[in-house]
DNA sequence: CGTACACCCTGGCCGC
DNA sequence: TGCGGCCAGGGTGTAC
């Protein structure tokens, strides 16, 4: 469901009210997660006090006072959300619920939902975080500094047959993009999806691979701005809804008139390695 | 090795 | 109203 910037709207909501509150209370209400919450979960997370939130491409990253740190993955429908009083009787689906109280806030209950468990809270450690199983092989930020066509141009190497789509899906290659702004940052650089990753990587393709780096930065920093993208049931965490939803351009627009200006196309909607993909023949090349 | 597909799970929507 | 089929923002394991 969430990508990066739907990840890092959540990021930023619970950064806000979450740093410096202890984590009086923790329940685990179901674990079976796409991986078990872990059996020390509780143990090693109750009376701690938050000191940061992080993202590392669609993962949240709590990190604690003793250097513990919380790794959440929302899946396809997870929601990671904040409540404050009067609070209301769990719902089907709260998987783990964590109550703070504060002298300013006052209590504060933090909820992680996902009906379709497709998500995971697991837990690492500080100094041993970037070599974690689940982030090792994340490839680049987009919105770090140092992204840009090198930077794409390497990691797309390591994929030289595969469609473009396919490779941006990749979290090797990216980190944070997904089905969503896949399809609208190759509309944005005019690139087909179907094309080889490889195309791009000779001297012809070097314009192609600059305009493709820039699209996915430009996609994802509008997206964040917006607050993200709200479809079926994705709110930041404070309940609040994105709106970028509003600016898609091709996704869920099969039918409708290509929006790229002077061009007489139709969105279209094919399928790749199983999942949708919405473009433009017209104007993608 | 790289690619295609099934699968994990639940719910919403559409057509009959 | 009920039911079956299809679809969904992700990631992984397996079979070619």
């Amino acid at each position: 469901m969430p990508e990066l910037p739907e990840v890092e709207t959540i990021c930023r909501g619970l950064a806000r009210v979450l740093i410096g509150q202890r984590l009086d209370q923790v329940v685990v209400v179901r674990s079976d997660l796409r991986l078990p919450v872990p059996a020390d979960f509780v143990s090693k997370t109750v009376g701690r006090i938050v000191k940061k939130v992080e993202r590392r491409a669609k993962y949240l990253l709590i990190e604690l006072d003793d250097g513990t740190v919380i790794l959440g993955h929302l899946g396809m429908s997870g929601r990671l959300f904040v409540k404050a009083p009067p609070l209301p009787a769990l719902m089907p689906h709260d998987h783990v619920v964590f109550e703070t109280s504060s002298p300013q806030n006052g209590p504060l209950r933090l909820v992680y939902h996902d009906p379709r468990r497709f998500g995971l809270l697991v837990l690492g450690h500080t100094g041993t975080l970037f070599t974690h199983e689940l982030l090792r092989e994340l490839g680049p930020e987009p919105l770090a500094p140092q992204f840009g066509a090198p930077q794409l141009a390497g990691r797309l190497a390591a994929r030289p047959k595969t469609p473009l789509k396919a490779a941006l899906l990749d979290q090797r290659v990216v980190a944070g993009l997904g089905n969503i702004y896949v399809s609208e940052a190759l509309h944005r650089a005019g690139l087909s999806p179907e094309r080889a990753a490889v195309t791009l990587l000779d001297k012809p393709g070097r314009a192609a691979i600059a305009r493709l780096a820039r699209a996915i930065r430009q996609v994802l920093q509008d997206a964040v701005a917006a607050g993200g993208s709200t479809l079926r049931d994705y709110v930041q965490a404070n309940g609040e809804v994105g709106s970028f939803q509003n600016r898609f351009r091709v996704y869920d627009r099969d039918g409708q008139p290509c929006p790229r200006r002077g061009c007489r196309g139709t969105v279209e909607r094919i399928v790749q390695s199983g999942r949708a993909t919405y473009f433009c023949a017209m104007c993608q090349r």
